[in-house]
This record gives structure tokens, sequence and C-alpha cells, in this order.
DNA sequence: TATGAATGAGAGTTCATTCAT
DNA sequence: CATGAATGAACTCTCATTCAT
């Protein structure tokens, strides 16, 4: 009748994508799958072709995400050097650049984590754990060095995480859609900036002479 | 039979108790009914008789929390002066005591809120705003009088109040059952400390002078 | 709109009863329990507020009958006494009377066992176990003791309960709705008399003296 | 890319045999045509490309198999000249020579009658009342030969069958893996025996003179 | 020959809710 | 006040089958 809205083969692709959708505006559990094949333009059945079933599209999300977000950490931090503030500011960097990027699936994985089977999350909370290290190291080497002040680095640490986590939740794009409805000043602000300001506010928390 | 769990007559706070439970554990579509009945001791004729529905639940909860929560923040500035370093303490105080008080409300109304049915949804959007605008206006008082340095009020703010927020996400009593369990420093701070704490880390935020 | 067919209350006895009809007709895995509660003139809801589930609805039934007919044996070998002949035959008019009082639970227990859940068939095949032993103990016995001249009593037993067994399968109770329909002899045996020709042909599979 | 566990061009036995093991294992209703294509090694679409689908499979498994036993009925009274002894002996042996070697078949014809399709299945109700015709003629004509003393012929009729098609449920065939697990005495009992075997307890059952 | 992709119907089960008492 | 009984809609998932290549 119509014209499939989705070509021959690329099933796949469409669900993963619809099911990020699905998760983001109404969460896991007030998903249905059949909504999901609906937004992927595939019957019920082609998403379990694909798929294993509803934990498995979040699951691979979820992964897929927080793989990614590691690899920018550790890319920042090979080229960081040795000094505290680079090392912080680069740490600043993946994380802002993974939230605007990964800006769904990044809310999702943080909302939707304890959706997750056991045994993934298991495994997974060893990568979380890792990234909290990897801020947490930073901070107490700043501070042990001279070069942070601050007096609570776990408090500062958490404190920072928060600020770029948050970013997601209210960061548009530079090209909108509707470039005029420019109630919201940040609107549109260039990545880079936005990792300077954040870069800076964190500098700011960890009280770096 | 058995016992009562409940005794007569409190059966309207059991169940808000219990839903406040299954709401934090499992999320709003996580949770059904029947076992929100069952945390409280109850039978489901019992909940339809106290409530009108799981609807109904999820927005007193997040009603009533929210309603704290501006309660707070108009008590504390109405005490603060007019400095606006010690306004923005005021305002970081009402909101750390909130979210440790209401640890579990306040992070359920967090992540439910878009399951607030759309006339509750909109009302409550309003308190929110408004709620920014309190920060919005503080920080931008600030640094007209020259009392803030900081470049980017907006994601000042931001900052500033992820940060707060966060706290209820790891933030764990003062009195726990476990207190030699102490592989975790913050566990069991005071909340005036934490205020203090977090004092700190909004003025440098904003690079106060 | 029609008056229902199913008494407020009941319910749980038409599902049973339901549920017996369509696995007798369709077996286990052919029922679907939509038909089921159809034909219990109830909701698919209603069948899940009296049972957990399918698998329940075919294990209370499959064991139902099972402990029966033990208990049949039971009573039929306490009162048997000693004489091997008198033995058997009890054993023969307990598992004839069971076969024709339960025609369908029988029959259900016999084709379905396999559709247990794995805890129970394991459980029940205990009961199974001691059935065969029951009956392998008497033949065994009237061997010894120069009652039963056959040379193979395993096959002997076997033939037995093999034929009183397949009675399930072709008896046709005393007072049917069509008393005209006498195209079948021994339609509407009275189950005495049953039990009387099958122990004749027990005794003489064994090759009583 | 992995080696094809089943040869070309042999695919439609292959197929045939795993749908026998499957009806086998779990019955018509409880197999699945995805699962009969995996345990032959073969696509789904490769299944249907030799088969019309999943009834066809059960049709022509139980029409070999019930033709099969015709065959052998036929040829058995063939050869069996005209004494009732010797007519109920052949008729014995060639049910129990079925029974045996075609163990499987046998056993999915008599559970899964019930869902060939209607046609199919009136079809072949006919075969079965032949054969029915078979056994109840050389008993009706020993008993009228003054041969058979038995009083109810019928009785005796289905007691014989009964025990000769129950054999299929308990048989194991001579050459298993483990000769030495011989807690079974009649484990690997020879067919020939086990034709005497039944014969002779056949006949007393009619009480033969 | 043989396949991977796709489908509609239906499976068992759980949901929030209402009714009669 | 409070209950057990009952419901219809929706859920995730599997079914046998067909299509396009």
């Amino acid at each position: 009748m119509s014209s499939p809205a989705v070509p021959r083969g690329s099933g796949r692709d469409a669900i993963t994508r619809a099911a990020r959708e699905s998760f983001a505006e109404r969460g896991y559990h007030g998903s249905s799958i059949r909504d999901i094949a609906a937004r992927a333009g595939l019957s019920l059945s082609a998403l379990y072709h694909w798929h294993s079933g509803k934990q498995e599209l979040l699951t691979a999300l979820i992964e897929e995400s927080t793989a990614e977000y590691f690899r920018r950490c550790d890319e920042a931090l090979r080229t960081a050097g040795d000094d505290p503030a680079a090392r912080l500011g680069a740490l600043v960097r993946a994380t802002v650049e993974y939230r605007v990027s990964r800006q769904v699936e990044s809310t999702i994985a943080a909302s939707e984590w304890r959706n997750l089977d056991p045994a993934d999350r298991e495994r997974l909370d060893g990568l979380r754990a890792a990234a909290s290290r990897l801020w947490a190291d930073i901070v107490a080497d700043g501070v042990a060095r001279g070069a942070f002040a601050c007096e609570h680095p776990d408090d500062a640490r958490r404190a920072i995480v928060a600020a770029c986590n948050a970013i997601a939740h209210w960061y548009e794009p530079e090209q909108g859609y509707e470039p005029d409805q420019g109630d919201e000043p940040d609107r549109g602000l260039a990545v880079p900036d936005l990792v300077d300001r954040y870069t800076a506010i964190a500098l700011r928390v960890v009280d770096c002479r």
C-alpha cells in the first residue's frame, strides 16, 4: 500500500533507533515493544528477528554508550600530559563531549541503569567504578601536589561530574530546526565553548591555583 | 487470621509509604499497584479505598515534595538579607537540606516527572520554572553588583543546582545501621557540614570575591 | 446482557473443569488458556485470579488424580488378605475403578506426564515407580508361592497394567445420553462386571492355577 | 562458513528424522518448526523447500507408519494358515515387530492421531477400524470353533492389543550403548523372544485350549 | 536449490481498575 | 471500612508461514 518506510535488510538499525527514541521519551518500562516496532516502521516480529528482546535493546544501547565514554576518557587522558589541571580538563572535555554527542543514550544509561539485567549491570558497574576512580585520582593528585586547594576532594569531584552530566538535560545542538526560537541564550552553543566553560568551572570547584 | 501488619485507620499512610518505596526502587511504570498494596500489608481494594489510583499516588508524592522544596527556599531567602553570597548560600542550604531530608521523594520527583499526568505536570512545571528563576536572579544580581565574577552565570547556576541535586544519589544519613563499615569517608556526614561544603563550592563556581 | 453462566465465587471449579475438558480434547500444548477461560464462561483474568497459570492447572489435575489412584490401590490391598490371586484381583479392581471413574483425568495424566514441570514430574515419578512395585511384588509373590505359573512375570505385569489402563480409551459409562446408539456391545457395561472380566483376564495372564 | 551438518541433497530425510525426534519428545503442538529445522541442521526455508508445512510432516510420518503396520499384518496373516491360534500368533508377531521396529513412529501415531487434519484422520481411521476387525475376526473365529474359551472376546482382544502396543513404551533395543547396566532384566531382549512371550500371553488371554 | 527478512495471528501472563457484598 | 471476585486492555514473546532474492 504505502511505500515501505524501511528498506529491506536495514531493519536492525531502524529498530535500534526507535528503541533509543522510545526509551528516552517514556523510559524502559514505559516503552512497549509494539510502539518501538511501529516507530521503526516494522512489524513486531521483525523486531524479534533482529533482536532477542526488549532487555537486549536496552543492554546494547547502554553498553555501547558506556563503552564509548570510556574510550573517550582514555584517549583524553593519554594525551593530557602530567599537569593535574590539564588532566582534569581532559576528563571534563571527554565527559562534556560525550554527553553532548550521545545526549540521548547517556541520559538513558543514567536513568535506566537499574533496569539492566543483573549480570549486565554488575559487569557495567565495574566500568562505572573505574570512571569514578579516574576522576578521584586526578583530584587527589592535584591536591597532593598543591595544585588544587579544595578541602573536600570527594565533594569537588561529585560536583564536577554532576555538572557535566547535567548538560545532557538542557543542551540543544548548534544547528537546530527552529533557530528563531531564541528564548534560551545558550541554545546552539558550540561544543568547544561549552567545554571551555565547564573546564573553568571545574577548575574553580577544585580551587585550582 | 494473621495479625494485621497495619494498625486500623493508618492505611492511608502505609500505602503512601509503600508507593514511595516502590517508585524509588522500580520507577513508576515498573511498580505495580499490587506490589504496592502488598508492601503496605493491605488488600488491593484497601488501596482504592484510600486513593483514587496509581497516578494519584505519584502526583501526591511529587506535589507534596515539590511544595516543600518551595517552602524551604522561600523561608531561607526571607531571612537571608540582601547580600548575594548570603542569598546564594541560603538557597544552597535549602536545596541541600531538602535533598537530604526528602532524599527518596526528591529523586522520584526528578526521575518520574514525565509520568505526571499532563495537567499536573503543567502546573508543577510552573513551580520548577519559578525555582530556576530564584537561582538565576540571585546569580544575576551577584554578577551585576560585582560580587560574582563568573563569566557565564547560566552555566554557573546549572552547575550548582546539579551538584546540590546529585547529593540525593549518594548521601547516606548520619546514623546508619553499621557505623563501623567506614569505607566511604563521607558516610554519615552531618547535614550542616554538608551545607557548608556545598556553599563553599557554590561560591567558587560563581567566582565570589 | 446474558445471565452469567458461572455463579459468583464458583469460578475455581468452573476453570478446573474447563481445563480438564480442553486438555483431554486437545492436549496440553494444544489447549489455550483463552479457550479454557471461555469454556468456563469466565474472563482470562478470572482464570489467573484462581490459578497461577496453565502449568498449575495441569499439575493440579495430574497430581490429584495420581494421588487418588494410590489411595485406591492402598485401600484395596489393605483388605485383600494374603492370597496372591486375591491381591492381584484387588489391584485390578482398584485400577479399573480408577480408570473408569477418572476416565478423563487418568488419560490426561498418562499422555501429558512429560509436560509437568521438572520438579513436579520428579516427585510424581516416585509415585509411579511405587505403583509399579506394588504390581511387581504381587506377581513375584504369586510366582514364588507357586500360585502363578507364568514364565515372564515382568511381561505379565506389563500386559495386565496395559490392558487395565486401556479401558479408559474405550469405555462409555452406563447411562449414556444416547442409549439407542447400540453399535458397541460393551457400552454401558456395569463397572463391577468390567472388574470381573479384567480380573479373569489378569489371572489368565499370570497363569493362575 | 561452518561445515554443513547435512550432506547436499539429503535435506528431506534430515528433516523427516528431525520431525520424528521432536514430535516424539515434545508432541506435535509442543514441537516448533524452527526447532525441527535446527535439529536437521537446516534453515527454516529449507524445510519449506522440502515439505509443505508442519501438518504434512505429521501426516506423512503417521501415514507411512500406519501403512507399514498394515503391510505387516497382511503378510503375517497370508502365511499363517487357518488355525486360530496360529493366526492370532501371526497378528501378535506383526504387531510386536512393528511396535519394536517403529517404536518412535508408532508411539507418535498413537498419541498425535487427533492432530491429523480431519481429512487425513478420517481416511486413516478406516485403516484403524480394519485392523481392529482383523483381530476381532480371528478371536471370534477361534471362539466359534471352540479353540478359544474366553467369555468376553472383545475384552480379550482389547487386552491383547493394549499389551502389544505398550511394548513401545518400555522396550529398549538389543544392542544398547551400555550393556553392563543390567538393572532392567528385559533390556535388550531379542525380538523373537519378545514375540514368543506375547504370543503366549495372548493365547492365555483368549483361553486357548 | 537455498536463504535471510518479514509478517499476522496468537501464545501465556500481568496490568490498573471496578463491582457486589 | 474493607474485601474477594471479576474484568478488558495491554504486555512480551513465539508461532507457522511467505516473500524477495
